[in-house]
DNA sequence: GAGTTGACGTTATAATATAACACCCGATTT
DNA sequence: AAATCGGGTGTTATATTATAACGTCAACTC
């Protein structure tokens, strides 16, 4: 429902990954768990997390607010703001605070907390799950004191593949 | 130079800590660092990095600006944005992303980079060093080929204080 | 004393986000 | 079938956060 996903020059990283697969696995798993959890995943939304599934960037809201027109031109920005705040409740993404944006959570339904590298240079956002970091952050909670509700674990940088490439 | 701070019923918090030992120690390691830096710590900034430090809670920067006016009744969103981009780069102060609010650091002039604990109750911010975590974070980092330009990790939850008044 | 730099004043506007209320529609109840 | 209820969306307005752009001034430098 979105055919012309490969010919925008911006919407895939720039290695040889299977990105297909990846928005495919998604969306599959999105529509899975809104099932099982009996909410809707409603055309607008879906359309949203297609959207935010274009690249692995993080993507401004107002950004998407333009691309959704010619879908829905009737969007604005609180079509936008629901859209992701559904999104956000069942975990289906992340919104990166650092950046006031927003990128596709590939965990959906496991452990949704990550660690995200993101990097300055392609702007793109690897999700890790990092157990060790995870495993020091409850001790040191524990000896804190202090119950958790959220992390937000943001790391600002340049990723391997930019490194590879000399742009740091 | 700022005597009634003691009379403001939010700027201390409700433990017995003393508070104006917290705001002298960062003031004076503030005036120190950028003297040794040659740096200007102007009488603007110096007076937002007080207002920022009345208490442990972050504070939005409109709210900083409200609270400077009666002291720089010219000032404006440029006048505490600038002051605030100075004290982020000399590492005084946090930027806390998820809030978009802004800390003082206790640890300005050595490891800046903290974990911040955010009290969703009393709305307190807690640094911490968590040099385990920060190991493991390294460890995660070389394991990905990432190269690290900054770090935001905040926590939101409850406080050791507020888990102790049953407020959670 | 002309040029440069850093800080600040000032105006305007951009970018991000939410509030409030109306409407529709499908499901449930009566 | 009418009533009602809730979730999702449409719509308007506005709040909140942040930056751009340009001018002035004072200190320092050459």
């Amino acid at each position: 429902m979105n055919t012309p996903v490969e010919a925008s020059p911006t919407a895939l990283p720039p290695s040889e990954h299977d990105h297909q697969k990846c928005v495919s696995t998604a969306l599959g798993t999105a529509e899975h768990l809104c099932v099982v959890r009996g909410v809707q995943l409603t055309p607008i939304r879906h359309q949203v997390l297609e959207l935010i599934w274009e690249s692995h960037k993080a993507v401004k809201a107002y950004e998407l607010l333009d691309r959704i027109k010619p879908l829905q031109s009737a969007a604005k920005p609180a079509t936008i703001y629901r859209a992701l705040d559904f999104l956000i409740e069942q975990g289906l993404i992340h919104r990166v605070e650092s950046l006031n944006a927003f990128v596709g959570c590939s965990s959906s339904g496991h452990q949704h907390e990550q660690l995200l590298l993101i990097c300055k240079h392609c702007h793109e956002v690897e999700e890790r799950p990092a157990t060790a970091v995870m495993q020091a952050l409850s001790q040191e909670f524990d000896q804190a004191g202090f119950i958790v509700h959220s992390k937000a674990i943001e790391i600002h940088g340049i990723c391997v593949k930019c490194v590879a490439l000399g742009d740091d």
